[in-house]
DNA sequence: TATTATTGCATAGCCAGCTATTCAAGTCTA
DNA sequence: TAGACTTGAATAGCTGGCTATGCAATAATA
């Protein structure tokens, strides 16, 4: 009975997150921006105007967690809700001035830590990366926790 | 400026994480084991009598982090402390019986996500994947954060 | 040897993630 | 339509991760 952490896949995949998050932490902080509201914000950019619920789903992220991500985010001041007429239960979260003004060099910090982390790959290397990871993701999704 | 999430290698990274801790929080925690303590029981079953630094430093955990895991480790009886003759700072970690009887189960039920993660895969696929995250790893540890 | 670094831990305080629970608003159906 | 389900969000409470500090013990040096 080995699995040594150096050689599985769920200790590497944890320790290359980490890593990740980190640089993005460093890169965002002088924006004043987290690695929870970075994605949140990916899916505002590209269409604001959504609820908890859809944000929450298209990131896979628990509802709980998301609802105080944006609590954060309104502290910040990055986002405002406004009542949803079509639904009384829920809010539309919309985006300020000052969070529009942040796309550009957050996408460009979060890019160099992207290029950094597959620096050297051949471009069907990452792509055949990133299907595995997938691969990955769809089975661990699909069965039962 | 695209960058959509399903895209980037770090959400990816993020999320594959993620759900691995979820499975392997799920079937550790009928044996009373969460994901922080896991990786430090690893170490201590390899060769306990360990110092704290030592196991942060061989797990590329934050001493912090380290200490507080040791903690509810500690807690939920799965180690002890003595004081260490060779430095009166530091103590030295020892496994408690409990712990001892943790080891066969828990591998088992760690060594199935790693399974599961990567089913279908031919084993040298394995192989190179967990070659590029160890890639990616070394290239986002070198660079300053 | 006295002072100055360094090192090992502990603690405070934050963020991001999770589950479980509760509540109110909307739906459905007998 | 009244009562029962469902659904969106909030909240409590935990884990695991991080940085930044502080302190005590050791090591190094002037």
């Amino acid at each position: 009975m080995t699995l040594d952490p150096s050689n599985s896949a769920g200790f590497l995949a944890n320790h290359m997150a980490r890593l990740f998050a980190q640089h993005l932490n460093a890169a965002l902080a002088p924006l004043g921006l987290g690695t929870g509201s970075f994605p949140a914000l990916l899916e505002l950019w590209r269409k604001d105007g959504r609820t908890q619920r859809e944000l929450a789903e298209t990131l896979c992220i628990e509802q709980a967690t998301m609802a105080n991500t944006l609590i954060r985010m309104q502290r910040d001041g990055l986002i405002t809700r406004a009542p949803n007429p079509a639904d009384g239960r829920s809010q539309v979260i919309g985006l300020t001035d000052k969070a529009r003004r942040l796309e550009a060099p957050a996408k460009a910090a979060a890019g160099q830590i992207n290029t950094l982390a597959l620096e050297g790959m051949a471009p069907e290397q990452r792509a055949d990366f990133l299907d595995v990871i997938r691969g990955v993701i769809a089975r661990l999704q699909d069965a039962p926790r």
